[in-house]
RNA sequence: GCGGGCGUGGCGAAACUGGUAGACGCAAGGGACUUAAAAUCCCUCGGCCUCGGCCAUGCGGGUUCGAUCCCCGCCGCCCGCACCA
């Protein structure tokens, strides 16, 4: 009997290590089949792995090893984002190297990672620390230099005053750094950019082509680069009261529709009106010292009130001669949006009212909802940014917000100022460009040396790369790469005079913005060429966390477009199809002293849980996200050494949708472990009742309907991979277990077994396991070999199916009495409407259900439902 | 505050995006096999009753022959952004 269990702790490494002897997870770049790049989000290499690190590994897997099957020529690649802070602070734990920790990282993952029996091709392996990974990255950095897409300006910066460092407006989150936590400070530095706004039309626009993301991505990307049209607008200055060579203020509106309802303009504490005025007003030098004080926390901005200090200055209103605005400088006010500048209308505006009322300004409402009163209407406490009609506005009373918004950007582009038109159509983003300066040593060196005469130079490529020092020393806060005695200095490659490097590193989030592209060349090729990044690229499908939607996704859509203009790649977006994968969670658990223990120490049982060993009573927390902190986290090597990763893997996959978070279990791996056994049984009976069966010339009634449930199931598990629908992937599984499992017992007790039904159970079996494959790879190989098929099941094609065996000639339609189910009929599938109503009306329960009415009409949706309306 | 999403059995969830609500699994209960256990197999499993029905997809309306799905109004969770003019 081949009804031995399955070892997986046998059969695993043995065919790990087949896959890798026979080399057929490595990509070629000059295969003639269609392409297909997967690729799921680089680790960082933080130490180890669990479980919950390894879903989205598994789901990339699934697509990687259905497509082969399919015939595609797949790209799977996996490296590591290597660059990074925490591998600085271990350094400093630890007295030793950042390369050190990194590297032992990178190799206790490999194992791990090899452990899941994923489909990689590690001949193509990266870690972004490695010189030839970042010496191609400086290249890119002096092409995107030379067109002016990197820049060095001074700015205000966030400052992590924990981590030492600069962070982009992207990594600060609620205020506080992203990866620190600790609450950010403004500082100004000299600061390397990258020109990201100089795309942020086509980051834009694009975003609508982007069919296979997720909405909600595409909508945070969409919010993020924060498109808005306006009108930038001048004001006259009045002369006696502007400073000295001072005639006018612009400001920026998307509400230039409210322009009659105007009451005060304001500025930024750091305009240079602002600062002009400050010079010559002691008080308002005063006020603005004090708005620079203010933190840029959450809380600091919500608790913070909304101050403004009048200046004395006054504007004069650009269509209503002599009605005089005065300009106040207001904390509120942000000096990098729009002009830093605003004309306040507090009737459509809640800020603007709140300031208006603070300070005894004027309310007047100049649009009004429809169906008001104009008479009574009132804004209250509340400001109005509805949708209505615009009234005491002149020439645009009447006019609906849109009309209104035309008709004064036209009177104001018409109108004179200085020579000028006084109103030009603008549109604005809310996108920065991206501070990518860090005063950090593990990271890309900036290619770049200041020279005294010649500035900033970019280093000839032909000096590239600039590599990191070894002998750097961590006893000191600050850049390690600053304070090397020889490593900055250096002659400038323009003029040779002494010149120092520039000692900033790259975000890391630059690492990770090409990497993709880096992927695509071949082991031994250049790191980056146009051929074969334009063959394989975009990723076909890309899947990693949510907690990317922006950050890491914006910065490679940003880098990709950067990439094609500067003529190394054809691609203008990176990633075509995009899958955020839900997190694994897990409950947690402590000990009556609060100590957080890991799930192999709790046994549960009797409705309650206990510590193994001690007995002691254990507390039971919710499911979380996995995190060593808290110990809730299971290590790889358990589960392959209890279990096998085939048994994970398919639990991974089971029951929770995708992109849901999954909770891992007891329990849940406990089915998982009987259901691969279950698989292994079946197979290997239904090997051994079939035999080595030959086609038969025709199909019974029983040996059909097995075939049907075959071939549908692969009909149907093929849709839900494209759809990456695992979990009703495995759900179909099942269900055709059961059936399968059916026949199977059949024809274990019949005295002998049919040819059709000998050939039906084979081709049953090996549909079952090639449906399977993509999951459970290993135990897929072991029932391949049981089955007696030629080759190994991870180069075998997926099945092909037959069409006919797909459409049944019977279907059994419910039938509705006023839309509730009374009844069931089966009819031939080639029945027409008159038959199928004629046979519905003469049924026992239909006419039951009737008591002697007539219908009043019959609907019948064809293969659907009949519905009976009396 | 603005933007978005989600509410289906004890639990995870399905339901071809208007067509039999609860597929499939987990947990639970009962049974078979066994000296016993494990493993395996079979049955039951949304609620209520008069066993033929009635009520059930967060709540209340609506559209439709027919609504988990579309529309309107609530309630409750979750996520993103946050002084953006």
């Amino acid at each position: 009997m081949a009804t031995e269990r399955y070892n997986p702790r046998e059969a695993e490494p043995r065919w790990q290590r087949e896959w890798a002897e026979r080399g057929i997870f490595e990509a070629k770049n000059g295969d003639p089949r269609p392409k297909y790049y997967v690729l799921e989000m680089f680790p960082y290499p933080s130490g180890r792995i669990h479980i919950g690190h390894g879903r989205n590994y598994v789901m990339g897997d699934v697509v990687a090893r259905f497509k082969r099957m399919k015939g595609f020529n797949v790209l799977h690649p996996m490296g590591w984002d290597a660059f990074g802070l925490p591998a600085e602070n271990a350094a400093i734990e630890r007295n030793s190297h950042p390369k050190i920790w990194t590297y032992e990282n990178i190799e206790t993952m490999k194992a791990q990672l090899k452990l899941l029996g994923l489909s990689l091709d590690w001949s193509r392996e990266i870690a972004t620390c490695d010189p030839s990974y970042y010496a191609e990255q400086q290249r890119i950095f002096v092409d995107l230099h030379e067109r002016g897409l990197a820049y060095r300006k001074e700015s205000e910066v966030n400052w992590d005053p924990v981590d030492n460092t600069v962070l982009a407006n992207e990594q600060v989150i609620e205020g506080r750094g992203w990866r620190s936590g600790a609450l950010v400070e403004r500082r100004k530095l000299s600061q390397w950019f990258f020109r990201i706004t100089e795309f942020a039309d086509e980051l834009l626009s694009a975003l609508d082509e982007l069919e296979r993301w997720p909405d909600k991505v595409r909508l945070m990307q969409r919010n993020w680069i924060g498109r808005s049209e306006g009108l930038s607008l001048r004001f006259a200055l009045d002369p006696a009261t502007a400073p000295a060579g001072t005639s006018e203020l612009e400001v920026y509106t998307t509400r230039r529709d409210t322009l009659y309802g105007a009451s005060f303009l304001a500025i930024a504490a750091n305009h240079p009106l602002a600062e002009a005025l400050g010079a010559a007003n002691p008080a308002l030098a005063e006020f603005l010292t004090e708005c620079r004080r203010g933190g840029t926390s959450a809380e600091a901005i919500e608790t913070q009130e909304k101050k403004g200090f009048d200046t004395g200055l006054r504007a004069e209103h650009p269509l209503v001669p002599g009605w005089m605005l005065p300009v106040y400088v207001a904390n509120f006010i942000l000096m990098d949006y729009g002009t830093g500048a605003i004309f306040g209308c507090p009737a459509h505006d809640q800020r603007d009212l709140d300031f208006a009322r603070k300070y005894g300004l004027p309310v007047k409402a100049v649009v009004l909802p429809d169906g008001e009163d104009p008479a009574t209407f009132d804004v209250g406490d509340i400001a109005f940014d509805g949708i209505g009609h615009l009234f005491h506005s002149d020439f645009l009373d009447g006019l609906s917000i849109p009309a209104a918004k035309e008709a004064v950007t036209r009177r104001l582009e018409a109108q004179d100022l200085a020579g000028k038109p006084q109103g030009r159509r603008q549109v604005n983003f809310r996108l920065r460009d991206w501070g990518i300066s860090r005063q950090r040593y593990w990271g890309c060196p900036i290619p770049i040396i200041h020279c005294p005469s010649c500035g900033p130079v970019a280093v000839p490529k032909a000096d590239l790369p600039v590599l990191l020092p070894d002998d750097v020393t961590f006893d000191k806060p600050g850049n390690p790469l600053d304070r090397h005695p020889t490593w900055k200095h250096v002659a400038c490659p323009r003029c040779g005079t002494a010149a120092v490097r520039e000692t900033d590193t790259m975000d890391t989030f630059v690492d990770s913005s090409w990497y993709f592209a880096r992927f695509t060349a071949a082991p031994g090729e250049p790191p980056l060429t146009r051929e074969a990044a334009d063959h394989w690229l975009p990723v076909d499908q890309y899947i990693g966390g949510i907690e990317h939607a922006i950050l890491h996704l914006l910065y490679a859509r940003f880098f990709t477009r950067a990439l094609r203009s500067a003529g190394r790649i054809s691609v203008a977006e990176p990633f075509a199809g995009l899958f955020t994968q839900g997190m694994i969670v897990h409950e947690t658990y402590k000990d009556t002293a609060g100590k957080w223990l890991f799930p192999e120490e709790v046994e549960q049982r009797d409705g309650g849980a206990f510590r193994i060993g001690t007995d002691e009573p254990v507390t039971v927390g919710p499911p979380e996200k996995m995190s060593k902190s808290k110990r809730n986290v299971v290590p790889p090597e358990i589960v392959a050494d209890t279990y096998g990763v085939d048994c994970a893997r398919w639990f991974m996959l089971s029951d929770t949708p995708p992109e849901r978070d999954s909770e891992w279990t007891a329990a849940g791996i406990e089915g998982a472990w009987r259901f691969t056994q279950r698989l292994w049984r079946l197979v290997g009976e239904a090997a051994e009742l079939a035999g080595k069966p030959d086609h038969p010339l025709s199909f019974g009634p029983e040996s059909t309907a097995l075939r049907r449930a075959a071939h549908r199931l692969i009909a149907q598990v093929e849709e839900d991979f494209d759809r990456l629908r695992f979990n009703v992937a495995v759900a179909r599984v099942h269900a055709f277990a059961n059936v399968f499992g059916e026949a199977v017992a059949a024809a274990r007790s019949a005295a002998s077994i049919a040819p059709d039904m000998a050939f039906a159970l084979d081709e049953a079996a090996g549909f079952l396991v090639a449906a399977v494959g993509p999951m459970v790879p290993h135990l897929a190989e072991e029932c391949w070999t049981v089955l007696g098929r030629s080759g190994i099941a991870a180069e075998a094609a997926w099945p092909h199916v037959d069409p006919a065996l797909l459409v049944d000639d019977e279907i059994t339609l419910p039938i509705q009495i006023n839309g509730k189910k009374r009844a069931e009929i089966t009819v031939s599938a080639s029945a027409d409407q008159a038959a199928i109503e004629k046979a519905v009306l003469e049924l026992d329960s239909v006419v039951r259900a009737l008591e002697g009415r007539a219908p009043k009409k019959i609907v019948v949706v064809p293969k659907r439902i009949v519905n009976v309306v009396v």
